[in-house]
DNA sequence: AAACATACGGAACGGTGTTCCGGATGCCAA
DNA sequence: TTGGCATCCGGAACACCGTTCCGTATGTTT
């Protein structure tokens, strides 16, 4: 038991999130693994000894932003004027987080399996907070009341798609809209 | 002048043309170009020489259902009881249509090169009838004036992303919340 | 039938992700 | 300190992918 890590295998798996970090800035979470183990000064098989899949590594490298965007819920909620007031600021911390990150959003829902983590990550952590709000929400009068968690994150991660790569195309606009859509008739 | 084109060309490029439809549905429209090739029985430089590129083949395949699609436009306009709902069905066309194409949406947002003209193509048929639309129901007052067709459609087709992936998640549905998000305040 | 223009096939190239194993290296016990 | 072992590393190698290129084959015209 306790088999404790290699010192040097420890401080390489710091060093590879340090460089698929920046690599990810450079070139999106698309960068090729040699060039995030070039950056690193590491050979790729050291890579995919710390990171079987690229979402391992994705997940790595956001996990902190996730995990504060999840505590968020909760504290919008009580801060908060309204639910869905609430609801709406939350959301605008959810599409900032991914508008910021290259190719993210498209990752999110590709469907090859080294994404599979990655989109069940997000969805774990994010949609129950996401289900509380809508909740709290409707509980109002607010919302309407048949939309569930999942498919409005779904929704959202969608919109965000192509942020950065048509100056016409405003992703946080269009998820106000669908938030306005959201409103009970 | 009057270079007509050789039989066996022409011959060709409808072999292909029936060969990339039938692997567009086995395996979306990101089939590998070896696939199609071999499907036609033909050298990849066969298809090279036709399309030039994977949107060319893509459009060509799709090109009756996307023009079929936007003559539509006008006719559900002339024919709804209001511009509003002659909307909801045009779109509610669109999404038919995206949603059972695999791939399709992801390709249409996709940054790659290769992808561009397809994007292209979409957006110079289907935004100006989205247009027309948008503003006869915008004259009447039943949705907000500020918004253009260009950035509908974008984030339409975002929304039918990964609409095959999860059953949990119902892209038509999530379209339609969207429209409604429309509607004046 | 000959000669020419055109189109074809598929090998070859550069770039991906991923696997695998001989060799180097940290760690611990003697 | 040193020996030996478990662990970890590097990068070559493989299997795909899109794309290009040119010797060869095939239509077309004279």
């Amino acid at each position: 038991m306790t088999p404790r890590k290699r010192a040097d295998a420890e401080r390489n798996k710091q060093t590879l999130l340090a460089a698929a970090a920046a690599a990810f800035v450079a070139s999106g979470v698309d960068a090729p693994v040699r060039a995030i183990a070039a950056r690193a000064g590491v050979g790729v098989g050291t890579i995919y000894r710390h990171f079987p899949t690229r979402a391992d590594l994705i997940v790595a490298v956001y996990q902190h932003q996730v995990e504060a965007c999840a505590e968020a819920g909760p504290t919008l909620l009580a801060a908060s004027s309204s639910p869905h007031v609430a609801l709406g600021r939350w959301i605008n911390l959810f599409v900032d987080f991914l508008v910021t990150k290259h190719g993210l959003a498209e990752a999110l829902q590709s469907d090859e399996a080294a994404f599979q983590k990655l989109h069940a990550y997000f969805l774990d952590r994010l949609v129950p907070v996401c289900a509380s709000l809508l909740e709290a929400a409707a509980a109002k009068g607010e919302i309407r009341d048949d939309m569930d968690g999942f498919e409005l994150m779904f929704a959202v991660g969608n919109l965000c798609i192509g942020a950065g790569a048509s100056p016409r195309y405003d992703a946080r606009r269009m998820v106000e809209v669908l938030i306005a859509g959201l409103r009970a008739r």
